[in-house]
DNA sequence: TATACATTGATAGTAATACTATTATTTTTG
DNA sequence: CAAAAATAATAGTATTACTATCAATGTATA
């Protein structure tokens, strides 16, 4: 990414955290290296106490920005969806043609992720690899419906309505937008976790082939 | 279902368990209130001490036959699989056109699920349950590689392939049997999941609709 | 410069979970 | 009926996910 956007800031439901983490040196920590921790162990062995260990802080402390890892998780994954929908809107936005626009954001939600300097504390590539293997987790609970209602995943919700609405403007007369627009986002997280871990389940070959495929897959639909 | 098969049983690979659950009358309520549990309260917040009480048994013994409750989830997941597949195989293997055996085989992974006489001790509707609330648990841990290794996940690799196949018979030229098979299993579990917890990103109005819409996404793919 | 106040750090403690170990009791089977 | 197998009961452990309390430090302002 470029410069373009130096003072842009990602703004998370307020809900998600105590105190801001984008605004203090430790919470900037917590998020950089809380990252790296669980994209390194995974989200079932990440403590808050590695976690402050990590940053030369304390358990306590990290409390006092984040009230449990599951909405630590949470944050970590809106954050993510606010800056893929910032992509997309920055790709989509000059292309007028809707099919064109259909097709940039295919690249945007398919294709690998690369660091945006514009975010310093944020490295978006162990990001992305958190999204991909706990892709899910933060909607299989059994309180997804209460944090719903929280808004917990209003930005979630938000990318793939615009998604959709591309898809429609790019064939009116299809009725399932909202299905393809999900399927292909989280179907596309799943074939980079299948690749990465049960490879005998997909022709996943390398990004672009899977991105060809969802491209195929789609525009295969509004062909008709 | 009819009773066709009745003296079938559903073969587990022996590693899920410590004792099989199906070779005593313990073992059965094990599963059969097991899957009531964690279909009424969530994996979460399921333990084996509860599941002791409501079967009036102790903790003790339940780790006897199964050592760990993550353990226990892949069990049921790979018994819905088993049976899944058995049902795909007795609705495809008469059918000869291609395109008719890929569609009766949708038909079996995206319509909702019955209740099959055939297994008294399985509530198939309520395994269907945990299994869209759960589906991908199974898989999104950090041992998931050491795990496949160990063949926990050979029943719905083979599901993937068998429903892979009959896409490529289907059309030869189609290069993404895999992922567009594997696509649909999950992707049809999600739905059914957003469906019931987060409508809004999903259009689906009943299981006639889901079954369309992956229908749609599938002879579309295969029609070039 | 003193003081208030916010932030962070250190320590201790708690309830629940996911088990393991041991022993007692009941049931099955030869 | 005796031996073996299965099950039940009880106790105990390590870890986790916190909460509570208090001390230390830095910072803002009167």
């Amino acid at each position: 990414m470029t410069e373009l956007l130096q003072s842009l800031q990602i703004v998370i439901n307020s809900q998600l955290y105590v105190k801001d983490p984008q605004s203090s040196d430790l919470g900037k920590r917590i998020l950089s290296e809380g990252i790296r921790l669980i994209s390194d162990v995974g989200f079932e062995r990440f403590t808050f106490k590695k976690l402050g260990e990590k940053i030369g802080s304390n358990e306590s402390s990290i409390y006092r920005y984040f009230e449990n890892k599951h909405k630590f998780l949470i944050y970590l994954n809106s954050w993510y969806w606010v800056w893929l929908e910032y992509r997309l809107v920055l790709s989509t936005n000059s292309v007028s043609d809707p099919r064109e626009k259909v097709n940039a954001a295919l690249d945007v939600l398919t294709l690998p992720v690369e660091a945006d300097a514009a975010f310093a504390h944020i490295d978006e590539v162990s990001l992305n690899k958190i999204v991909i293997n706990e892709h899910l987790k933060p909607f299989l609970t059994s309180e997804v419906e209460a944090e719903n209602r929280q808004g917990y995943f209003e930005v979630y919700k938000r990318l793939v309505g615009r998604f959709a609405q591309m898809i429609r403007e790019c064939c009116p007369g299809y009725s399932n937008a909202l299905s393809l627009a999900s399927t292909v986002i989280s179907g596309s997280l799943h074939q980079y976790f299948l690749n990465a871990h049960l490879p005998s389940l997909t022709d996943f070959k390398n990004p672009g082939s899977n991105t060809e495929f969802f491209k195929d897959l789609v525009f295969s639909s509004l062909k008709q």
